[in-house]
This record gives C-alpha cells, sequence and structure tokens, in this order.
DNA sequence: CATGAATGAGCTTTCATTCAT
DNA sequence: AATGAATGAAAGCTCATTCAT
C-alpha cells in the first residue's frame, strides 16, 4: 500500500461531483459510475483515489460539514454588533436553496450513514460547532445589551435555533410547497426574537 | 379500496417485520431476506404479498405514519385542559427510545426516499397533521384563557414545535449523547412555555 | 445467515463440475462462470450453494482428498497378501492419466492455496493417511515373512513411496513424455523391491 | 542474442524482485506493483522491461533453474570422490530453508503455469539436467568402486532421486511440521544409501 | 530511462425477482 | 398460500497496461 496520494486538485474534484451527483441522484442510488460520469473520468479514477466508495462518502461527509460551517464563520467573522451577527447566521443555517449541494449531501449522508460511528462523529461533532456558534453570538448579545437573559438559557436556544434549521433545511431540500425558504426563515427568526426578546434582528444588511 | 387480495394479518405482519429489519440492519442495507428472516418466512412470500420492496416501503411509511399520528390523537382524547393537551403532546412527538421502530422508519424512510413523490406525500402529510393538531391545541389553549395569542401567531408555533419535534427526534434516535430523551422533550418544553407564556405546561400527568 | 443448504446433489455437482473446469483451464485462471457453464447453471447458483470461491475450493480440495484416499482403501480392502496390497497401492497412488481430475485439483489447489492453514491441513491430512497407509502394509508383510525388517525402517520407507507417488504424479499430470504412467510406475515399484527386498510384488493380478 | 536493450542489472533486479514478492505474497495473488514496490520503482518501470507480466515471470523460472542447477554444479565441481559428490549434491536438491526463494519460485511457477508449453519447457529442461547430474555421479561413483552396480538401473535411481528432492522440497517449503529439512535430507539419503550399497556417503565435508 | 496518473476490461458478489412445486 | 432454488442484471473492485511527461 502506501501510495502518497496527496493529489489535492484530484480528490476535491471527486468529491466536487460525488456531491453534484448525490443531489441528481441520492445517496440510495448513488454509483462509483455516476461519481465519475460527473467528474468526466473513468470508474477506474475514482478508486484509484478512494480506496472504496465509504472512503470517499467520508471525504465528502467531511469537507461539506467543514464547509458549510466555514463558510457561516466567514460569514460573521467582520461583524461586531450580535444582532446582525445572529440575523446572519441564521441565514446562513439554511440551505441557499433547494439544490444546495452541501446541505443535500450533509442530510443524506448523515441519515444513510446513521449507526456508522464514523459518520456519527462527523455529524455530532457539525452540531457541536454550530451550537457553539450560537451560544457565542447569545452570549456576545447579552453583554452588549441587545439580548435579554432572563428568557431561556442561552445553550437552550442556541440548541434549539439548530434544531430549527435543521428540521426546516429538510424541508428546503424537499421543495416543501408550504415551507419556501423564506418561511422558513421568518419561522426560525420568529422563535429568536422570542427567545432573544430583541426584536431588531438583522436578516439582511440595512440597504 | 377493494384489495384483490385481503389477507390482512399476513400483510401487517409483514409490515412490522420490516420496521424491525430497518431498525436492525438500516435502510441503506435492508434486504427482502431480512423481512422474510423476521416474519419467519421465506423471501417469495414477502412477495406473494408485495409486488416489490418499493410497494412494501410504501406501506410501511403509510403505516407508520398513521400509527404515529392516531397514537398521538389517542393520548390526548380524553384531555379537555389545553395545557394537559400539549404537554402530552409534545412527550408523543419524541420517539419513545432509541430502539422506536416507528419513528426509525418514519425517519429513514423519509430520507432514503426523499424525491419520491408518493413518499413526498406521505412525508408532509404526516407533517401538516401535526400542525394541524399543535395548531388546534395552541387555539383551544388561547381560547382557555391559558396561552396569550399576543407572541407568535399559533400557526407558526405550531409549526416551530413540529420542527423541534423532527430535529431532536434524530438525535434521540441517533443516541446522541449530549441529547437524552429527557434533555430534548425539556428543550421543547422550553419553547412551548416561552411561545405561550404559560409555565405551567404539564408533561405528564400530576400524581 | 442460518440458511440450511444440505442439498447435497446440488453441492456435489458443483464440486464435480469445479474439478473439471480446474483442469481444463487451470486453477490460475478459474472462474465462477468456468464452473457455472461446466454444471449448466447460472453463476448465481454457484455463490447460492458457496459463499465465495474459496469456500468452494476448501469443499473441492477436501471432497478429492477423501475421494482419492477412500478409492486407495476400497482397492486392497479384500487382499490378503501384503504383496499384492502394496502392488495395488503403488497403482492407485498415481494418476489414472494425464486427465486425472481428483489427482489435477489436488495438487492445483495445493500449490495454488500454499501458505493457507485450511488447505495446508488438508494437504498434510492426507499425506499423513497415506503414510499410515503404506506403513501398514509395510508391516503387514513384515509380519507375514514377505518383506524384510532389516533394511531401511518402514516408516521411512512409507514416506519415500508417497514421495515418489507425488513427484511422479505431477509428471504424469505435466505429461511429461520421458515420464509416461508406465514407467513412473515401474521406477516406484524399482524402489518398492530395493526397500522390502521382496521382488514379487505384483502390480496387477496375475493373468 | 542481442537483447535490443541490454540493461541487463535493472532486469535482474527485476527478476530477484520478482522471486521476493512471489514468496512474499504467493504467485496466485501477485501483482506487478508488488514486484515494483520490492525493487523500489514504479509499476511503468516493470513493463518498461518486460512486455507483461509472462515474459517477467518466464525470465524468472528460467534464471531461477538456472541458478539451481548452477549452484548443484559448482559445489561438487572440485569434488572427486563420486560418494562426497552424492552427498553434497543430495543437500543441494533441498531448499535452503523454508523461505528459499529460488525453489519456491520454482515450485509456484511450475504448478501455476502448468500446461504453458515454455515453462513446460523450462521444468523438465530442470528436471533432466538433474538427472543427468546424479546420473553421472553414479556411474562415477560405480567406476569408482564405491557404488553396487547390480542393484537399480543408475537412471532409474537418478530419477527416484530427484524426484525425491521434489517432493520434500515441496513439504520444506510448506513448513510441514513432520518433515524439517534435516528428516528430508536424511530420508533421502537413506534411499541413497540403500540404492548404492554404499553406506559412507557424506552429506558434509568431514570436520 | 523512468514515472505514476489514468484507464477499462474482467472478475466476484449481491440480491430482487421468478416460478415450478 | 407458501416455498426456496435458481436466475441474471447490476454493481463494486482489481489490476495489467498505456502514455504524456
Amino acid at each position: 500500500m502506501a501510495r502518497p496520494r496527496n493529489q489535492t486538485a484530484r480528490r476535491t474534484q471527486l468529491v466536487d461531483s460525488t456531491m453534484k451527483a448525490i443531489r441528481e441522484r441520492g445517496i440510495a442510488s448513488l454509483r462509483i459510475r455516476d461519481v465519475a460520469e460527473v467528474a468526466g473520468v473513468a470508474t477506474g479514477t475514482v478508486h484509484y483515489y478512494f480506496d472504496d466508495l465509504d472512503k470517499l462518502l467520508h471525504e465528502v461527509h467531511s469537507l461539506a460539514a467543514d464547509r458549510f460551517y466555514d463558510d457561516r464563520l466567514a460569514a460573521i467573522a467582520d461583524v461586531r454588533d450580535a444582532r446582525e451577527k445572529l440575523g446572519i447566521t441564521l441565514r446562513t443555517g439554511l440551505p441557499r436553496s433547494a439544490e444546495d449541494e452541501i446541505v443535500i449531501a450533509l442530510y443524506e449522508i448523515g441519515v444513510y450513514k446513521r449507526g456508522d460511528p464514523v459518520h456519527g462523529l462527523l455529524s455530532s461533532g457539525l452540531y457541536d460547532r454550530q451550537v457553539a456558534l450560537y451560544f457565542g453570538i447569545l452570549e456576545l448579545g447579552q453583554s452588549q445589551g441587545h439580548f435579554r437573559d432572563d428568557l431561556e438559557p442561552a445553550l437552550d436556544v442556541a440548541r434549539n435555533l439548530v434544531a430549527l434549521e435543521d428540521a426546516y433545511g429538510l424541508h428546503v431540500i424537499d421543495g416543501n410547497r408550504s415551507l419556501p425558504l423564506e418561511r422558513c426563515a421568518a419561522l426560525i427568526e420568529s422563535y429568536a426574537r422570542t427567545a432573544t426578546g430583541c426584536s431588531t434582528i438583522r436578516t439582511r444588511p440595512a440597504p
């Protein structure tokens, strides 16, 4: 064994192609050939970079989780006001659309590999990071005097916000007619206002 | 609707066996043989009652959704006080345990068959019924004077309660260490109190 | 798992077909499809009876070893005179011809699976039985006064006889022009006469 | 014979590496990559020197046979006494140990390529040379008055000696517990003494 | 000379499905 | 009604081989 294989570019290309293929076919009927076709390579090439499908899915899951979380962090990196941080974070927790590859991959792999310890760690790791993200924002908002601290504990609110994101994200992905993206965002914001006692959460930069 | 063969008992047995098999193997690696083995019959027998695996899964999904919802209805049928109705409903929305066959089947089939219109209808149908259930309880509580009506719209609260149930239910099923069943229930109740402005929601009958 | 599968007839048919296929293609290029074609069944049928190729080869090896040894035993069962026993046994130790399926299977599997403990046991088990067979005949011949007991130890002679069989058997199978079956038999008999000091070993019933 | 590319050193290195790889993995699962890894080169390099695996194995077989035979010749080149020549030759006919690369290669390729005319010639060529070697020693011993010539014909004895070597060599390679190297040597010597009527065969130089 | 990324033919294996009994 | 032996399509995986560099 011991092939070096740090040809990061090709590996990333294949991981990206896998996410696209999952979106198109669903993970349940995902075949190596689909990944290869999306990537425009032969099936052998996929195996050349990933010993088997499990290894590939693991890398997809890992990369999708990191990208998703990193994007959320980056979106609020330069924001100071906790109300704005919260508003932005609420938005970045939902899929960008029903075709959001990253979110679809996270959902499908997470459920498809339920019970697998490796994927379990990836899922709970992402969950924990998101709770921590909200928790920090909530405490910041309290310290800034924008959020009340006499309602529910900040950790509970953080957990509930992540839970709402998770559930509504699935509806968005599903294309649920009665829960379009905007409606989902509004519902989560509704909870956020109630739980923080702050009615001026900015969901997007004021014009 | 005049099913050509009316051997309801056998069919139900096979549907039940399928739920058990899904819990044991995960839907991703569910084979007809697994269903047959749990049911104690030959594989041919499964096909005798269900033309193919899709038909079987459809019936499982349908039956699981109905049972889940019917159980929730039944649990509050004789309760008058909206606060108690709400408390009980909150509880019946979570899996009974990490091994709750019905809930596992609902989650796994729901995601595994994501994109399939038939299963989409079953999923959204269950969702809509649950929202309606909460909505009715919330309006009842307002009319009984127990719940405030100047906070979030009842429909929003209803949707959020179902969303929280869905998300935490998945954590319970996953066996997430930091989110045991009781903690999940408490988090949802926490939201319910905030959103109704009612602190006396009974989560179980007073002793 | 736990499928009963003691449909002995089909299994035996497949084992026989495998021996034929090994003779035709050589074990190195043996494919499941070859076995299936010889047996006149689909490839799936082979897998239905044997989980994988290893299991099948193990059964072939086991059955070939048993048949080979049992045939040798049966051939001398009714013979009393050690000289005749020895003569017959010498003959049954060589392949019947260059196309002897059983012997070919024993050689090919034995070498192909060299290093595999399971097959190692089968090979050494057959070897030990054959040594014991010769040993018994030699001691019988000594006790009958036909064989001298002051030459090499009976166990050494027994081992050498089996060794000669093994080596010449391979030449016969190989179709070595300078070592046809009769020549091989004569060479072994030559040693047998020298080692027993008995010149009247009957290689076949007197006419 | 004017080989187009005369990089004999590289070719020999690859042939040696192949023998090592065969010993480690067994010829049945030998891959070009294994050879390359042992040699410390890329797979393409192996193909640069050998058009395909068959060509490589042919060269390995050829070289192993030559080395094996040449070593035996060299070991007795300076010995005059046929008894000592015979004793030494008996020893060099067995593997040096269970890890003897050359002998392992001879056995594995010989059986793996059974039926292939090219390898058949290599095998029978080695066999013939070894018979000739023994035959010469036996006749020399008779002429020197050390060996009797009224027992078995010298050619028969020569063939039997080679046969015993072949068979016991396989047991040594197999690591057969009841037939360690010394025991195998003793068994062959036992036969040699019987067949030559000479009890003073030197198995190793007198101290 | 030498590389190793890329290929794709060819194999094993799985398993829903069929059907004679 | 029920069986389970048999099927064969479909998929993953291996690896000799090619070839641009």
